[in-house]
DNA sequence: CCCGGAATGGTAAACGTTTTCCATCCTGCC
DNA sequence: GGCAGGATGGAAAACGTTTACCATTCCGGG
């Protein structure tokens, strides 16, 4: 169907070696005069190098393996299209896995990737479980987590600083004069979740007011767990004047499940989310959120993984970048009506509580 | 690092070939006690074979193409999942593609397919363009086209009755007194966008209403371009209760302009749009809108890719699915408040309309 | 005139599979 | 006992590259 480089090389009347020497551009010199003969046959039969032989060959598919909880989560396909951008740039192309948060998922195609020789693996993703991760460290695959990472563990990672961001977003709402502040949580084995949860305490804490676990629930990053989050909290009586969200989508379902128990927003309940996703502009309210820069992530994500791959030092490199808190209105503060500026516990105004 | 099928053959003390046949199951027959000497050495040597090579050699790689004009646009996501889901069962990788609808970026990526031996394509995505496509089938690479495709081209896809769709978003309306119904489109190229145009120029004309150029807009499926759509229109003074939005993102992005307008949703303005991701239940108010199984559509395609790599008759089979009007807030129309039943021209309420 | 070495390009052995032949060994039948 | 023919499994040739070696040519310097 396709030329081979056999064929090139018959057109050209040189050896195979010579086109592969052309078309692959290795260190050995061809002269000018063959160079243009090869690619002149090159051009004429259309010939394209077979990748999947060359990576035979050299060990080197060119692929990598990406590997998410759930595409349709608006908050991966942003990373997803930095790792695809930079990937596609330098040649490399993206295998894409969705792992529905299920380990068992995640191993099996951690089997099929290395069956198919990919050069590196980038996860979005990863529990708290990091058997696998170790045992892929050990066998020498460059990996590099993007987003979330397991606890204790040494390895490449591009990631957002989820404990500040939490704090950040609970200072805000402390400063709009809020004191009684839920917190709708992930799941609590997720270590990203668990960091936003101490993020949000560390604030509580800074000024003096006590965590009170009755006024903190955990969801499962959807929108309806969000919502069932702030059901669960007002069935039981809960009191509250704003909600930090774990993240958006839950931010956003627990909106819809406050505006059904009539509550307004904000100025009955104040939200803010984590993520800034495309929607959290949108909604209405728009939603005050922490945002991170996943696009830039991902770039990040993938160009570690290009130096790696371009044998750089493999000791793991931990980048952190920050969150940036973006103050939109579901909190009532860009209206300006709030007072800003320092608070101390005790201080700040009284909003009627929900329940 | 890996063991390779050598190596097993040596431990289990048969040929390559033996074991060759019993890890890839072929045809033949090989005796049960010399199966399982093998089986024992692969499992001993934890061999997995090489699918690189397996792929050079059987021409065949087991991965297929997904070009996508943009994964962060929450409607691909859900037909990527789909696609995916069967494709892993069925063993086969996707490599994921981003075109942002360049087209030559679009041509780079056939390129790269191609090299890289993967056994079919599927399109999320493409223009008016056709010309790669034919060269695709007369190359005999299958081919199937997901949610869009190019009007007078015979190729393998799996659609939604754009046209029907439209025409009854735009029924719905009229059936709740709307008569001056503005549209955004999408670009004016693309297939899709014209036949939803089609479907709503299709239910004014049926009762008498005829089309307003001036109510009409074009948009580019983003949000963004929805509210300039909008905008526009009521610069220039277009009168409208209600607006039909070719997709739900720019229906929402218009939703948030006609706000900054000061219209009330759904009172002023009804809006219905188009696709039902999942945000769309979740903005408020809710947005009526056309559904498309877009899941199922990536299953879909995946499959009918399946029956093609497996042989099947290869004249192109067009499946068209129907789409399903999901009326929610959006248009006032599950408060209850509208006449329901058959309109007809000049009659219905009159609302205050927009500018 | 000879020789060392740089420049160029060819030969062939991989890379890890699959698969086509073939060889061998049974088994049962005449 | 010879033999047809079915089972079984081995040898080796691909698949399309890359690359380590090696051969040739050419040049300048002694």
């Amino acid at each position: 169907m396709t030329a081979t480089i056999r064929e090139v090389a018959r057109a050209a009347g040189v050896s195979v070696a010579t086109v592969s020497r052309v078309v692959s551009g290795s260190a050995h010199r061809v002269s000018d005069p063959t160079r243009h003969r090869v690619l002149a046959a090159v051009a004429r039969l259309g010939y394209h190098p077979n990748l999947v032989a060359r990576g035979l060959k050299k060990r080197v598919t060119g692929t990598i393996g990406l590997i998410v909880p759930d595409i349709s989560n608006p908050f991966f396909p942003a990373i997803a299209r930095g790792i695809e951008d930079v990937a596609s740039r330098a040649g490399l192309a993206v295998l894409l896995c969705n792992t529905y948060e299920d380990l068992a998922k995640e191993r099996t195609y951690l089997g099929v990737l290395r069956k198919r020789m990919v050069d590196g693996l980038i996860f979005a993703t990863v529990g708290a479980n990091t058997g696998h991760l170790r045992m892929l460290r050990r066998q020498g695959v460059p990996v590099v987590l993007v987003a979330r990472a397991p606890d204790g563990v040494e390895m490449d990672a591009v990631l957002v600083d989820n404990r500040r961001g939490a704090r950040e977003a609970t200072e805000h709402l402390l400063r709009l004069g809020h004191r009684r502040i839920a917190f709708i949580g992930g799941p609590a084995t997720l270590p990203v979740a668990r960091e936003r949860l101490a993020g949000y305490c560390d604030a509580l804490q800074a000024v003096g007011i006590p965590v009170d676990p009755a006024r903190i629930g955990h969801g499962d990053f959807h929108a309806d767990g969000g919502a069932a989050v702030v059901a669960a909290l007002l069935r039981r009586g809960a009191a509250f004047t704003a909600v930090v969200a774990a993240n958006d989508l839950m931010a956003i379902g627990a909106m819809r499940e406050l505006r059904r128990w009539g509550r307004r927003l904000p100025d009955d309940v104040a939200v803010v989310g984590f993520d800034d996703i495309t929607f959290a502009s949108l909604v209405d309210p728009r939603l005050t959120t922490v945002a991170q820069p996943k696009y830039r992530m991902g770039c990040l994500a993938m160009e570690r993984m290009l130096e790696l791959l371009g044998g750089a030092d493999r000791t793991p490199r931990r980048l952190v970048l920050e969150p940036r808190l973006i103050v939109r209105d579901s909190c009532g503060a860009s209206r300006g009506r709030a007072p800003v500026g320092r608070v101390t516990a005790g201080a700040g105004r009284r909003r009627h509580p929900v329940s």
